[in-house]
DNA sequence: CGTTGATGGTTACAAAAACAACCAATAGCG
DNA sequence: CGCTATTGGTTGTTTTTGTAACCATCAACG
């Protein structure tokens, strides 16, 4: 019981997203990984606490879409490579807020610009127009309206 | 040292492309594991022997970009459910040929049709133009442009 | 206030993936 | 032939992830 136009793998978007960021993630991993001995969400956790500040861990789960395990576990490494730092607020004791030290600092910088290049490096062969579209299309398709 | 103009995560390709992979995967998802219980890589390996015939693990690792480890167990997997027979090629002992049983052909008609309807709507929110440049965009990202 | 129910976060355990070593079969070459 | 290198594939072991249960703190309502 084949399908009378049988469709490619090609053409399962989910696929091709899979492959592509498979891709470009192990491209980039090389960075973070080999310079600095991180997985994937510790950089995902140091780029958001480096861009947008000083944030409790619940909101970097909301933003960055990171199961709360995965996120307490990547807080712990690099809180063990002293890259940040935890802070209870006394105002709600449940709540602890996370902040690079100086040394993270460093890293966020070393690596942000790392990735600012690579991005500028992978999207140079395409044009204005389908760069401006993969990003809409992609941002549309991971419901990130607000917030990353 | 904050950069002059910090680039925002939103404009980082491969977190986006991770993102809408994640989103597009695990929604997807639901069909095999629930239905058949099947893990990704199992899914992955029963649409390539479906849609591409009967194919050497090799050939499926080469053009699915799947390791062969993985590859090996999923395989294991799915002939354990009688979904694919296991043949080792005469001429070369060392190649064996994966098929699908009858009842894995089924699971792949059920499993084609319902990512067929899938990716139909999720790329009806799109005009024809975005998904054509999405989709040449990704299968340049991921270096696909031979073989899936 | 006191009890019930959320909420933020961690920890314990099970499932899956990555990595490396391994085995059998074959190719290539002296 | 016989030795070494390569190839297809599997198995073992360690990391990493997913799932669920858990603890402490606070909010809400009687």
């Amino acid at each position: 019981m084949t399908q009378p136009v049988p469709f490619h793998l090609r053409d399962f978007t989910p696929y091709l997203l899979n492959r592509a960021a498979e891709t470009t993630s192990l491209d980039f991993q090389a960075h973070y990984k080999s310079r600095y001995g991180m997985l994937r969400t510790e950089w995902r956790v140091l780029f958001h606490l480096g861009r947008y500040g000083p944030l409790t861990a619940k909101a970097i789960c909301d933003r960055a879409g990171i199961h709360k395990t995965k996120t307490s576990r990547a807080v712990t490494a690099l809180e063990a490579r002293r890259f940040v730092t935890r802070r209870t607020v006394e105002a709600d004791r449940r709540h602890t807020l996370l902040t690079l030290t100086r040394a993270g600092a460093a890293v966020f910088d070393d690596l942000s610009a790392a990735a600012e290049r690579y991005n500028a490096q992978l999207m140079a062969q395409f044009t204005k127009e389908e760069a401006a579209t993969l990003r809409r299309v992609l941002l549309r398709m991971a419901a990130m309206d607000a917030g990353d």
